[in-house]
DNA sequence: GTAGTCCTTCCCCCAAGGGGAAGGTAAAGG
DNA sequence: CCTTTACCTTCCCCTTGGGGGAAGGACTAC
């Protein structure tokens, strides 16, 4: 099928297919005729297990990783577990971020009147030598 | 002062430094003779201040803005307390988006086995059509 | 014939700088 | 005076994951 079937159905766009296409990740075959590319049901597959990977929040490069397992029939379950282990520490350490970040700003916000006068704990935090 | 000192007064690099000057953030005097950026005491203090709004994850736009509100002696505190309102409304709604991807993960995560067998809770739920 | 839709490649764009090359400048040391 | 060192300058390419759009080829429908 061309791109545009494929993409539809894997739910991407026609850019982000042809651009997993230049990257090498998925490949589709090419017709020699029209230039056109040509996916089949594997590519939409992978098409799609990507898609999802991504959402996922893994990386075109660790997709490709899982994509290489995903092939790999013998692959051992272990390697695809260390991927997620990692995956999810990485989200931990985002979420601990971002929650400090929360804190600290609710905190200088609920001090901050948020009124018509120019005095502002927010600005006098942001310029302070803390 | 040198670009090299304010950097270092401010904990920035020269080339962040430099940067916020070529987007006409932090403009320095610049020097006739070497071409030199001149920074006085004040462009250090926007520095400073523009290095800690952007760890507290204001884009350099808000950065921008939050420092013509930090110079403007005159400014309502309620337009510096939005911009936090929101700010603080994005991390959490990156923080639920996380958190939910963390528990789809952790999920998967404790569904494989992770030993040397081939099959895959994780990898079976990437490729399933769900 | 031509309108519409599909496809191709090519190039520039985003954030927020990082890395490094090529070249000017100033101060210290011999 | 000459050289080394440590600054500084501009310029250009690199990153992530594609998006936007131009220019041009291909196919179907009317």
């Amino acid at each position: 099928m061309q791109i545009g079937e494929a993409a539809r159905r894997a739910g991407l766009t026609v850019k982000t297919v042809r651009y997993y296409a230049n990257i090498g990740m998925v490949t589709p075959r090419q017709d020699a005729v029209t230039g056109y590319r040509d996916y089949g049901e594997d590519d939409v597959a992978k098409l799609q297990f990507v898609g999802k990977a991504r959402k996922f929040d893994f990386s075109v490069e660790e997709c490709r990783e899982l994509l290489g397992l995903y092939e790999d029939r013998n692959r051992p379950s272990r390697e695809v577990k260390a991927l997620t282990l990692k995956k999810i520490g990485e989200i931990d350490a985002r979420l601990a971020e971002l929650q400090s970040l929360k804190d600290e700003l609710s905190g200088l916000a609920s001090a901050c009147d948020g009124d018509h006068r120019p005095d502002c704990p927010i600005l006098n935090a942001l310029s302070g030598g803390g």
